[in-house]
DNA sequence: AAGTCCCCCATTGCATACAATGAGCCACCG
DNA sequence: CGGTGGCTCATTGTATGCAATGGGGGACTT
């Protein structure tokens, strides 16, 4: 009864970048979304399983509702499942993964899209944004104009791309998240990095899913671009601020109609993998 | 030269509250300030670990700047080192430990205190905050009613609480946590409640540290408070995102001031555990 | 054929084993 | 007596072992 519906089928035979099997026709080189991240990370193998899984699941190649496991993973990517399993745990936390199992062990699918959690990280990302496009129309000119220059860059590159057919969602994709870093990283500091970090990808994968409908609607989400670079070049703290809350919240009805209410169930039960082995 | 200087010495023999072996004459009973987290976290041995040393952390018992050890945290706890690892992981992540060695292996110390914090965090949770606040304030008006007089119930204790001789800070801290919860939770969905749950308790150890200084002062933070209260009561959206965004401003300096500029490094060399041995 | 029960195994949770690293200490040398 | 280089062990990183759980399919009954 209270059976989750959008359980969907294994992820199988995807190309992953990160081991370079095999590159998609359409494929855009990611440039690495993970910030800077001054100090390292703890280790290489969690870091770089986090980064490879998130990859996979913002540019949706493992897809909304597909069941992840923990060997498989650990099969696929050539590692224990100790590295796996911190990974998976911090996906988990980020909401990229949800569990799907009632009792103790917790089985992993890869979290649904969901129009209220449109609205949710729309409303939170402008607000963080929000403040640090403020923070960025008050910097001094020559690094306001240099940031203004760069983000102006970036929108043609977008505008370019969605004039492109077919369209690219990775590259779409990735060059909205490149607009928002842009000013963002501007001014951040450590904990607005790793908050922001975190939650970015999270929206970038709605705007994935978006860039894959072929009716999809780019050019006055770049009309907004402008009237936010304009209030940077300006150095009008407000005018930024409300340029960027006022983008996001035009953007939350957009991105919603778009969205499917929910990816169907797997054809007969729950899909179990036939059998995991060891390392062979 | 590039020494880390704030590495403090051993965190031994403290009390927990998580196993209550001990408590302190002026403890205060904290309302596991975790979230009430709907779906619940993963297990229950790395949730539980990380709660405690964030609580051991949070309220002071493992001083800023002290070394964390895997295996000693293992033992002291009775789990193996997996759960632990878990733990530690995720509270690198919410920046409450840091890593303190250049190479590979990454020793972790208790993030210390400074002053760039407090701006950072101040100002995000503000956003977070002062957004929350808006959307508090134009719930029915019923509910805005209930919450308003919840918040001045707490804010009451809070005064009561400041005036107490000698303070506990514990009780403070918690107080001042359970305030803004006291709105911000009345709207948030799941990624706000993830997000502020992991960054409210960075606050909320600054606010402990705060609060064991004497002349702290709580009096015009209490009125800050009941301004935002009249605007959840009053219905006033923009009123309340003002009054929540100008208490956090108001309180930087505040804060700022009590904050020592750097906790002190061991006496000679960084210590290290003299055995940390098995089970037993 | 439909229903029911039970067993099996896919999968997770936790513990432990093993390898690697690098910081301090001691011995040795100047 | 001060410098220095190598050794040792404290600590972390990764892999693997082992127990528990519970969902699904097959076997059995009717």
């Amino acid at each position: 009864m209270n059976t989750v519906s959008w359980i969907a089928n294994r992820w199988f035979a995807i190309s992953d970048g990160g081991s370079n099997l095999y590159r998609e026709p359409n494929s855009y080189t990611p440039t690495s979304m993970t910030l800077p991240n001054s100090e390292s990370a703890r280790t290489a193998l969690p870091e770089r399983t986090y980064e490879r899984l998130r990859n996979l699941i913002v540019r949706g190649r493992i897809p909304s509702g597909a069941r992840v496991i923990e060997a498989e993973v650990a099969l696929r990517f050539g590692v224990s499942r100790t590295p796996v399993r911190e990974a998976l745990s911090r996906l988990i936390h980020e909401r990229y993964l949800v569990p799907v199992t009632s009792g103790k062990r917790t089985e992993l699918a890869v979290a649904p899209f969901t129009a209220e959690d449109v609205r949710e990280l729309w409303e939170i990302i402008g607000s963080l944004e929000g403040y640090a496009a403020s923070m960025t129309a008050i910097l001094p000119e020559n690094r306001r104009l240099k940031v203004a220059d760069e983000l102006r860059r970036i929108n043609l590159e977008l505008r370019a791309a969605a004039a492109e057919h077919p369209r690219n969602a990775d590259k779409l994709s990735e060059l909205q998240t490149r607009f928002h870093l842009g000013f963002v990283l501007e001014t951040a500091g450590p904990h607005m990095r790793s908050i922001y970090g975190a939650l970015r990808p999270q929206v970038q994968r709605y705007e994935w899913i978006y860039g894959t409908h072929a009716e999809a609607d780019y050019a006055r989400s770049i009309a907004e671009h402008m009237t936010i670079i304009a209030a940077i070049r300006e150095g009008n703290a407000e005018r930024a601020q409300n340029a960027v809350i006022t983008h996001w919240h035009k953007a939350i009805s957009r991105t919603s109609d778009v969205i499917r209410p929910a990816p169907f169930a797997s054809p007969r039960g729950k899909p179990r993998a036939k059998s995991v082995k060891r390392k062979m």
